[in-house]
DNA sequence: CGGGATCCAGGATGATACTG
DNA sequence: CAGTATCATCCTGGATCCCG
């Protein structure tokens, strides 16, 4: 009975590869700061908490999946602008309703979790 | 001019938190499979890949933040059975807009890799 | 069947220094 | 300003063995 069609979802398929590049929390912040084009640093001060390092790589791997667009300013002074591709755009919308869900039921989560630890202890 | 506003996504948001818990792959493809009900040798069959040690604190998680029931089915034979509960079944929503996302953007999104990376090595 | 415990290696991350 | 390079570290994930 168990044929190959239980398996729903196979390690072959690329969407698993592409899920791995996007469900990531700094993925999901950083195209909802790009709602509008902003600079290196512009971006990393509105992330609190992202380093330089992860930020770089972060955005490098969304331009290259073709979400994120990367255009170095006529200088100088050096500058560098990111922006939303119409694909990192169509990626709003998706991703906004995972932040607002966030949002939604944050007291209900850590209620959950609060219950939880309590029941741990015992 | 750079005021405290700027800053949109403060690192102490619990949804920044909630953020970090929700925002990976197993927990998409784990919400996928908790459409039904299933016992835990079943998900781990359907999600290719997963280790059982990783699908355990998968799991784990998605129960502590009660978005998935854990119920211990009357044995012999031992049996345990996951679900999902209201809170989880809210997020079939947003993460099945993901998935489905994913599927629809893959041959777009490996097109521009291969453009990114063909222009990487010159 | 459904895990828990352990060990171990590799990749991600943070901090720091340097550069065009 | 917008990164790259390096190093030490930490944490995750894989493999394995065991148990009720």
């Amino acid at each position: 009975m168990a044929s190959k069609s239980d398996l729903i979802y196979r390690v072959d398929c690329p969407s698993r590869a592409i899920l791995d590049q996007i469900a990531d929390k700094w993925s999901v912040l950083v195209l909802a700061v790009l709602k509008e084009p902003r600079r290196f640093n512009e971006i990393k001060r509105r992330l609190e908490g992202i380093t330089q390092r992860v930020l770089t790589q972060t955005l490098r791997r969304l331009e290259r999946n073709g979400m994120v667009a990367r255009r170095v300013l006529p200088g100088p002074p050096l500058g560098v602008e990111y922006s939303l591709t119409p694909l990192g755009r169509s990626l709003e919308r998706p991703f906004g309703a995972i932040y607002d869900w966030t949002i939604e039921n944050m007291g209900v989560i850590q209620a959950a979790q609060r219950r939880y630890d309590r029941a741990e202890d015992a």
